[in-house]
DNA sequence: TTCCTCGGATAGCGCCACTATCTAAGCAGC
DNA sequence: GCTGCTTAGATAGTGGCGCTATCCGAGGAA
């Protein structure tokens, strides 16, 4: 397969092709001669995610060559590479310590955790950027004057256990061991679109029900 | 409280006030002569609000814009107001109709809404901009090989369901008539990024169970 | 009167995801 | 071989967006 065919078959530019590959999203074909190169199924299911993670998981391409490049990297045990994945994905801006919302906030989720008993969640607390954009997106909340604490919060973090079980269970019996780690980053960035959009439709229509469509 | 004062009690920039105002974010001050607007708390609160929108949501200035003119249009009721708001956040791309996992997709979501007795989803179906941004990411997962079908949504969409009953519960019990508007849009952008990191922060802690942490 | 500060208008900046253009090498048909 | 089209690769440019820097004239304080 040449570019032009992954282009046909991907329904992406050329030139954008071109692109992931000087950006390094794309891994460069096998080279035929100086004016030719080869690519083949994996090409076209990587460029199929690439778009995927761009377009619809709103990743930055920076932060998607970093993902990627987890992933690939086969010197890396498999949950580690997870780890190293799931762990470039969040840009949230750095939180700021001095504001008295964002220590507030921090305060609210060590509690939460706490409450949960996520014990693992609770070690790498002060590491993960997971844990960041929890903190900043709660203090956002909390300058609004919402009164979001830990009790509050639990019961969304049970289900959102709930769903996290269904996410693993569904990767078990579906993905193939090599398919695992992008399976876990296609969960982690595109699940988030359906679950936003599942969230909306259901406030929608828990609303009409309750206060009906007027 | 003038600009500067603003700016201070709000952490943003004067500069940046200022263009929320060209935007048309922020309503203009009261003038009291040519170099002179006075800003009360109602500023404050909405200058908070729309930094929040903006930086931990995500909204485009433009549509932020929008959203906010809805919430202030006085000639609306509760509801329609509400509705009206909510209608204009999504900004997702249009789907391809012509592309063959896009009709899949929405065939499957169709049959998600049946499944779920959604029926207000359902009759508002083919105008709901939440409901194409489903189509267009379950198409997505769809183009990447995963079996992802009105079977396996369901539970998700049960789940969300509860999460969007704890939204309007939370909602009946602590906001005022008045804010409840302001708060909704605050719930359906703001609630996001926290149930976004709970997400991840559940499988992190799920899959550590699991797996261990290696 | 002098100087500083204010609000308002305008133009510009920096980032990012592409995209258009150019070049030289190959290959197909004659 | 020669012509002409296509290819891969390099480089510079584009458009949108969220600010941000600068300038201007009006007030108010010393």
């Amino acid at each position: 397969m040449r570019l032009a065919d992954l282009s046909k078959r991907s329904g992406v530019s050329t030139a954008t092709i071109k692109y992931y590959l000087r950006e390094g999203l794309l891994p460069p074909g096998r080279q035929i001669n100086a004016t030719t190169a080869e690519y083949d199924d994996g090409h076209l299911r990587r460029l199929r995610l690439v778009r995927a993670l761009i377009q619809v998981g709103k990743v930055p391409v920076a932060t998607a060559r970093e993902v990627l490049g987890h992933v690939d990297d086969e010197s890396l045990g498999r949950t580690i590479r997870l780890g190293a994945a799931l762990w470039a994905l969040p840009q949230d801006a750095e939180p700021d310590e001095a504001d008295p919302a964002v220590t507030a906030a921090r305060t609210e989720v060590d509690r939460l955790l706490e409450l949960l008993g996520w014990e693992t969640s609770r070690e790498l607390a002060p590491l993960s950027p997971v844990h960041r954009s929890l903190v900043v997106a709660v203090a956002a909340l909390r300058r609004l004057d919402y009164p979001w604490d830990a009790e509050l919060m639990a019961p969304y973090g049970e289900l959102m256990m709930q769903v996290a079980r269904r996410d693993l269970d569904f990767m078990e019996t579906h993905a193939s061991e090599a398919e695992k780690v992008e399976m876990a980053v296609a969960a982690a960035v595109l699940f988030q679109p359906v679950l936003r959009a599942l969230h909306r439709l259901a406030q929608e229509e828990e609303s009409a029900r309750r206060y009906g469509i007027e």
